[in-house]
DNA sequence: CAGTATCCGCAGTGATACTG
DNA sequence: CAGTATCACTGCGGATACTG
């Protein structure tokens, strides 16, 4: 199985390719809730440098799981939203969030 | 959200800690369909050291995902299982595994 | 505001050799 | 057979400074 020249065991590790980058899948979850700006994710991520989430927000982008809108104007203004793909992991993050709770609470 | 003195922003947080290591899923995945000895891994997984695979292994095995079952006997033989909080995350693994094969496959 | 660019330390990983 | 132990290296990610 092969994506962007790399080889995959199965399908598991294409999604985790995806969503397992270390705020990836906090990104995805909080962009479900509602489109936000860069600076509205820096202070939800206030514990992440903006390289990264710089960095994690194009590696979602070039996967087609968000979008990213540019305001030409200044100040500049750039909204992140999610796709139809990155909507569509949602019901799978639903269930990874409920188990690890479940994981947790014992 | 605390686990092994670690926070976690939510479940999905923890549920990647658990399986989202490098060969982790993948193991977890191998493991459901049938109990399988050291040697039965390293053949599965020939792109992996033995260092790295013992060390997945453990990790499992301290989160309670996997049971290792030594035969006191010369050759040794070691045996790996699911427990049943490791045959819990499985229907979360097929999902990744559909999801993965649907967005590679277009 | 929303990013790049650059440097750098160190944890994670590999290679290799050894052991009960 | 099923692991450890040791060393060396790479590259991820943090800190900081700069830019359109």
């Amino acid at each position: 199985m092969i994506y962007r020249e790399k080889g995959y065991r199965c399908g598991i590790d294409v999604t985790l390719a995806v969503v397992g980058g270390k705020w990836k899948s906090s990104i995805l979850w909080h962009l479900a809730q509602e489109t936000m700006r860069f600076s509205d994710l820096q202070r939800q991520f206030s514990d992440t440098t903006r390289k990264m989430l710089t960095q994690q927000l194009r590696e979602l982008e070039a996967d087609g799981m968000v979008h990213r809108k540019v305001y030409p104007q200044v100040p500049p203004k750039v909204e992140y939203s999610l796709t139809e793909k990155g909507r569509s992991i949602h019901p799978i993050l639903e269930q990874m969030c409920a188990w690890g709770k479940a994981f947790v609470g014992e």
